[in-house]
DNA sequence: GACGGTATGTCAGGATGCTGACATGAGTCA
DNA sequence: TGACTCATGTCAGCATCCTGACATACCGTC
């Protein structure tokens, strides 16, 4: 770099860009040799903790479009790590749920980014990551209702 | 949601990911109207604060990749917001600087991100801010070294 | 001075995600 | 019941960004 921040190293929103990029390459790292990518972890890992999400759901859970989550989901259907029923049981939800392929495939990812997010919090307290996660929801809550 | 979090909501890698997501959003809001996406933004402030800068180091700074900087810089280059000298001074670095008109348009675009960050910070004293500055620091530098 | 390592700018090809659009089903209200 | 609103699943087309690769230029050691 040419020159010391002036500006941006002492913005928070520059350095919540910097710290979420940081974690996205660190997951990217130990996925890839799993053969597995951040959107699709992400997707299996909802599913594991809440059985019977929508389409629609996992998109906005997984911070990706509806339209994203519906390829991924076909190809997971196609794999075998998940499966969805022909027609919805009630309106034109699909509730879509593990198989055990599919929890299988995850147990790795999931223990690689466990991993990864404990390397993260290494350096830091109880009361910091407290306190880091209180300011994160308050952010995160201001930015969604000025919407 | 089907049911609330297991898991998932008292991850702080999740709600990292959920407060860039939600912050990269309402950026994208305010500058749409501008004509202005986040990256072309980025790269603009980047020039305004550290004139000079190569296409390599603006690729870092705006977290994409030297390539599409590079695009990118070379529409900007056609719009008259930024010059590059024909043939590099030293090296292969091409030092990139704002024109008067990449100031203009970018005078807008910066308040309309910064009322966005204001709005953000809104709800959190001092000392808030300044925990989640080093918490955000710990986490990024904790997940460098290890990488 | 020569050499290996590193960083840069740039080109082509491909993967991923998004925007726009449509039909369908559920809930609401008159 | 019928009209209206909203959310969902899905299709097609497009934009964006990345991976891979190459030639070139600096910088260190020998």
């Amino acid at each position: 770099m040419s020159q010391d921040g002036v500006d941006l190293e002492t913005s928070l929103g520059y350095l919540l860009k910097e710290a979420s990029s940081a974690l996205r390459a660190a997951m990217e790292d130990v996925l890839r040799p799993l053969g597995m990518s951040v959107t699709r972890y992400s997707c299996l890992e909802l599913l594991a903790q809440r059985p019977g999400l929508s389409n629609s759901e996992l998109a906005r859970g997984a911070f990706v479009t509806r339209q994203s989550m519906n390829v991924l989901l076909q190809t997971l259907e196609e794999e075998g790590l998940v499966t969805r029923p022909a027609r919805a049981p009630v309106g034109k939800v699909l509730p879509t749920r593990l198989t055990p392929r599919g929890r299988r495939s995850l147990q790795g990812a999931t223990a690689a980014v466990r991993s990864v997010e404990a390397r993260m919090l290494a350096g830091m307290g109880e009361p910091e990551q407290a306190a880091a996660f209180r300011a994160l929801r308050s952010m995160v809550d201001a930015l969604r209702d000025g919407g």
